[in-house]
DNA sequence: GGCTTATCGTTGCCCTAAGCAACGATCACG
DNA sequence: CGTGATCGTTGCTTAGGGCAACGATAAGCC
């Protein structure tokens, strides 16, 4: 249990935090709004997945994940798979285009990164990943989320099957 | 130097932190629009203060902390007083109002975190805000950025559904 | 099989946060 | 005392995000 008074200035620096996300942001290129970066790595790290798993991993409503994404199919950078076993549901697939694209933005937060915090050691940086990682999930189901996280056992999760989580650019 | 690896997750977490300042926001009363929070606690905590001082440790635009200053001098939670040496500055002064309105939020944000996070240790929320606080300093001297200077990168657009963002060019 | 209800995703509409630019007022300095 | 810099406010614009309604499909139930 953590004191009162902290969690005072855990809010602020929430905030603040904010600010940073915005830096980022700023470097990105135009077509490329914000949260595209973020669909992009997690189509490349967690595979192929559904509109509901995206917005889950995303932590934002479904309709924003929606026009995110029809924004990257637009632009070529992510196609929408019809389900197999869902005639609803879409299967959203990162394309080589897409990969490129996220090479390209990696490469440009990495610059910025690594200007900015070029004094921080591996163990700052992996703590930090782990706390805010935490966080959020402390924070996982505090609102009517959609899609809970119910996996029927015969439903073929389609989660990290189709792509291995591709490590490729480093 | 921190591994370039790691600066793909951070992104993607300081884009999840999002959520949490949303879910927190959520739980603040309707008059109290998301920053408003921030604005009083800095006053509580630094004390009185220039707008730019303000919008210095907010990490955001000098407009931006006019509008919520103003919303919070309507409310009668801070005032403006003349700064005697200089007329076109204003001192914000906390009133004894936003102390109380102050209280109120602390109240909730601490009801929801301390429910939220219940199993953090006091030495874990501390080092998060630690980092955290850390992270914005090293993004400190970033503000002045004249938006969009790079953009090398377009990508037409394919059609594939009905709506057509297509604001590649402009 | 048909009917009803639940679920998935898309879209329309709205609100808020944030930035830029222009402006009025004031200082500071020649 | 005029010229330029600085402080803060306001108008305009954009992007992100949420809610609700909708069409389409799936799952239960009779």
């Amino acid at each position: 249990m953590a004191g009162q008074a902290q969690y005072e200035e855990l809010v602020r620096q929430l905030s603040a935090v904010g600010a940073v996300r915005r830096d980022l942001a700023r470097i990105m290129p135009p077509d490329c709004p914000a949260g595209s970066g973020a669909v992009l790595t997690i189509l490349d790290v967690h595979g192929d997945m559904h509109m509901s798993k995206l917005a889950e991993h995303l932590a934002v409503d479904l309709s924003v994940t929606s026009r995110q994404v029809a924004h990257l199919v637009a632009r070529g950078w992510i196609e929408r798979l019809p389900d197999p076993v869902d005639k609803r549901s879409r299967i959203l697939h990162l394309t080589p285009a897409g990969l490129d694209r996220l090479d390209d933005l990696f490469r440009r937060t990495t610059q910025l990164l690594a200007e900015r915090l070029s004094d921080w050691s591996d163990d700052e940086v992996g703590q930090l990943i782990h706390l805010m990682s935490r966080l959020r999930e402390s924070f996982g189901d505090c609102r009517p989320h959609p899609g809970r996280v119910h996996a029927p056992a015969d439903t073929p999760v389609i989660e990290e099957t189709t792509r291995t989580p591709a490590n490729a650019h480093t």
